[in-house]
DNA sequence: ATGATTTAATTTGAAACTCAAAAAAAACAT
DNA sequence: ATGTTTTTTTTGAGTTTCAAATTAAATCAT
């Protein structure tokens, strides 16, 4: 058994208080207390002890009376909201050829972005960080303040990253295995850095603002060059022991299957990713060549045969993917999404049809699939989701000391 | 957000300690007070006001002190103990031919245990339910008590079940679907029920009693006609929506591949499960007719290259099986858990070492893989488990109504 | 043996929280 | 104006935890 965790020792109470009213509030947007009081189930008297800290902290503030709402008798209700000046968030995703960024207030909000092109994909751990102080230094700019006025930064890379020790595995954006990023942007950076592997940060956004802010366990998909899986259960994301975890992507779909560019043969990724299908539909020569998936689908909507196969196959692995995850997370939702919605053929209803047939049948109903269209800036959005969640829940923590 | 849960009201914080100083004794077997204060972080003065709670209701006791112990200097501890007499619990395994039953005390040791044939594996429910209070019946006799003497049963069924609703979607053991079962035995029983997956009841006492006692993260899976999983995420059992979720078995491997027991195709489980390798061994006529496991494995020793192919598949198949495992959870454990281990081809080396070329691999050790051959009991046992860790939960709050 | 030392367990008193109930506030209804 | 209704705040009591002091029970040193 051995349950983690220990006993909530002195003030440790109120903590947990201010997190969970906290949240209750950005998830409603704004909300009276004694909504909050019912929400949570903490006492009205509570609600307003904690909600005077919050405000006297500048976390949040009162909405103006709402004059428009439907007149009530009694005392009108005065909603909180989350107060967006209370802090300035960056969300950065380290792309291939780009570093896109955002910088939003504390709600959410975007103040500025930038996207700002990469010479070379791939770089030494010095020259990254240099790369990244740029993007921010640009994007700040744009916004009219500057990287101090920042209170943290959330960071989104594609490859291997244990996020509790801010530690970089594997990273398609870094030369360097095994480095410890959050220290060496510690050393650049004027505010704190939290990075996630990009799938887990997208889950995040999805929990805080987007189709999954009602609900606590949910799975969400991203596909794009490879397949990426974020995992949320009781409103946490699912790291697993060494970080590692949710590689949706590399899942086997076939024994001795197709090539996959991680090495490995049979990856759910190497049937699905956009340049697996490039690849198998360039590989039958005497056809056109498809140098985008575009010039693909065109091909395939004009009938096509060999077009539509290797369409056909990837929607058919990937619907079989999306059932397995069913059939191990039996989740409440799941959410499909992308920033640009390239890939029609797996974004679609008949993926969740096909999908239905190699689920396991009980008489309850599916889990809802849903497709959100983020735009281009998901990515960078979601680094941004987790440094709101993270400067929050450090800010929260700061209370206790700031008392004593 | 939303995070689920209410902030703990008054009375509500003992609870957790309550439990949580249950759940270290029962981990350790025997602890001193001093100790549990260091493992749960809950200041000595706390413990002991905790402890003499539990001591005066009965659930746990002194423990002579132990004069073989390495002689320290100071006030000797005492340490506590789960008093095995507080409860009595049994645990049922329904399988096809038998319902086996254990009942042990609140420690967990056997008291009796008893197989009882069943003539049809199927049947409806009011049969299953007579069937089951006879087998309670039975072992209680062999212990010589009566059923009114057990504070629980826990009960395991192979098929679709809602633990929490005490919900049967579909069983093999019964006629009818989707029955409220734990309602029906409620009417049959002098005491409460809890019923649950099989897997997730062997998952469970692994976690109590087994190989994941020091671990809040782990994987079990066990192998014999299907294939079962049981997902242990920070210390809970992880059901998913429905509560059919970790249906590991019936994930799947292989587009349009072998025929399932389920129906559908290309189950893990029709590719390693027993009846999945007969049916290979049996399809290519003129070999020899095998009518178990046991005559294939001899073939496959004594060089019969078709019988060494069936299991070959089978074990791949079951590698990369666990490989996903790993990619998704990334969990400390993974604990291969059998009753009978006649599946030597699946619970073996090789086939860890197979796994290691479906993960993805980073510079950080990979999860643990443990075979652990629990016997017979191992069904029964869990359901015990269950049963035990239930029982618990149920007394630590009705502490709460008692004071009052 | 006897007192010093060491470690474990318990007691005590203060501080932190939460909550129910009462009070106050801020609106509408008549 | 006065009453009604609903929200918010205040008040005071009751839990609960913990640090510190105390007590308990052993060994060690002489």
């Amino acid at each position: 058994m051995a349950r983690s965790g220990k006993l909530s020792s002195t003030g440790d109470q109120r903590e947990n208080g201010r997190q969970q009213i906290l949240d209750v509030i950005r998830t409603a947007g704004h909300i009276a207390r004694i909504d909050i009081a019912k929400a949570t189930g903490v006492s009205p008297a509570t609600v307003t002890a904690i909600t005077a800290e919050l405000l006297s902290a500048g976390l949040i503030e009162e909405v103006a009376p709402d004059t428009t709402s439907e007149i009530r008798r009694g005392r009108p209700r005065v909603a909180l909201k989350i107060r967006g000046a209370a802090h300035r968030i960056a969300g950065l995703k380290v792309a291939h050829h780009t570093i896109s960024t955002v910088i939003t207030d504390f709600v959410g909000k975007e103040l500025a972005s930038h996207e700002m092109p990469l010479i070379k994909g791939r770089m030494p751990l010095p020259e990254l960080c240099a790369q990244i102080r740029r993007a921010l230094e640009f994007t700040c700019q744009k916004g009219g303040f500057v990287i101090e006025d920042l209170s943290g930064v959330g960071l989104g890379l594609a490859g291997m990253v244990d996020a509790e020790r801010k530690f970089v595995y594997w990273s398609s954006s870094l030369e360097e295995r095994n480095v410890d990023l959050g220290q060496a942007l510690a050393e650049v950076l004027p505010c704190p850095v939290f990075l996630d592997n990009d799938a887990n940060l997208v889950a995040k956004a999805e929990h805080l603002f987007g189709e999954g802010r009602t609900c606590d366990n949910f799975i969400v998909i991203t596909i794009e060059h490879g397949v990426g899986m974020g995992i949320v259960i009781d409103g946490k994301i699912y790291r697993g022991k060494r970080g590692c975890g949710a590689e949706f992507g590399h899942t086997k779909v076939h024994l001795e299957g197709a090539l996959c560019q991680c090495g490995q043969r049979g990856c759910l990724e190497a049937y699905v990713g956009d340049y697996a299908l490039l690849r198998e539909a360039n590989i039958s020569s005497g056809n056109e060549r498809h140098t985008s998936l575009l010039s693909l689908f065109k091909a395939a909507e004009n009938g096509d045969a060999m077009a539509r196969s290797v369409l056909d196959r990837a929607r058919r692995m990937f619907a079989m993917g999306l059932a397995n995850v069913v059939n191990i997370f039996d989740p409440s939702k799941i959410i499909l999404a992308g920033a640009r919605m390239t890939f029609d053929h797996l974004y679609s209803d008949k993926v969740i049809e096909e999908m239905q047939q190699w689920v396991v049948h009980v008489d309850a109903p599916l889990p809802e699939v849903i497709i959100h269209d983020w735009g281009d800036l998901m990515w960078a959005n979601g680094a941004a989701a987790y440094g709101i969640e993270e400067v929050t829940s450090q800010t929260v923590k700061e209370f206790a000391n700031a008392a004593a």
